[in-house]
DNA sequence: ATTTATTATTTGATATATCAAATATATAAA
DNA sequence: TTTATATATTTGATATATCAAATAATAAAT
């Protein structure tokens, strides 16, 4: 018989992200009740790249596009951002932090800051390069596997 | 300003999962049409603790006892399990693998196996281990800041 | 210049997740 | 023994995710 889920390290991956992920939400909704974390992480990548397309948002956030669109019409419904087609591509959307959205990243940043670093105390720099190192190679193997297989 | 979320090991943390839970799926889905990873993995966990109540399960896969409620009703509905309330406590169900259960156990199983021998291809078991007690150092940070935050 | 193919986004149907409140049974306390 | 408290599960409301198909605009091919 094979090993238990809960032996392996795919278990101890998806339960260190899901605690992760539990604690900043957490603390995030204590900052801005009713954001939740994917919506704040999405915010600051609009603020940094504000030329990301909906496709790119959602290829950064492992989602589907249907989600993305949906994700994106909550965040406009809440005053977070706008979205206006692209005049070069009326395909696309620019999507734009509003001022309710940069005052929502002011109180927000400093938590996930926090919380990063909470979560990370004790750990050497070196370990958790070592990690996502090992990591990566995971997602890399997913990726060659995939193509073999379907071959 | 502090770092965007993609840099951080969080992300590569999240990219993991969600890379390999879309490959096994896909391997999974291919030898058992509808079913979902985290309905083969919940089977082989009642399979081998025959036990465990729903919010063991719930514990284990860290799911909500509303979401474990669903997921072993859909499952009964697919006569993958039985359930039948305790006699010893009423309030808990013992759920029990059925003959169809056990043939899906019997398909799956090995794509499982395979599955991760394949992710894990070219990683040494001291690289897996070290990865490993990195995550749970993290998740040790993560319940002991919420206390710690809490009071 | 039309047709065809590709790209970006949206919609509908359905599944799954999450929170709060409700139910049912068991245990502890008065 | 009744009342109160705790435990296990369920239900309803709502949010989010996922798949397939639809729409809309652009780019490529004929």
């Amino acid at each position: 018989m094979i090993g238990l889920p809960t032996d392996t390290i795919f278990y101890k991956i998806e339960k260190a992200i899901k605690s992760y992920r539990k604690f900043a939400q957490k603390q995030i909704q204590n900052a801005v009740p009713g954001i939740t974390l994917d919506q704040a992480l999405v915010l600051m990548i609009i603020k940094n790249k504000p030329d990301l397309t909906q496709m790119d948002i959602g290829q950064l956030f492992f989602k589907d596009y249907a989600s993305i669109t949906r994700m994106i019409d909550s965040m406009i419904k809440k005053d977070y951002i706008t979205k206006t087609t692209d005049q070069n591509d009326r395909r696309r959307s620019n999507i734009c932090v509003t001022d309710m959205g940069n005052e929502v990243l002011k109180m927000v940043l400093p938590i996930i800051e926090r919380n990063r670093a909470l979560i990370l105390e004790g750990l050497s720099d070196r370990e958790i390069e070592d990690a996502g190192a090992t990591l990566t190679k995971m997602v890399t193997n997913c990726e060659e596997k995939v193509v073999e297989l379907a071959s």
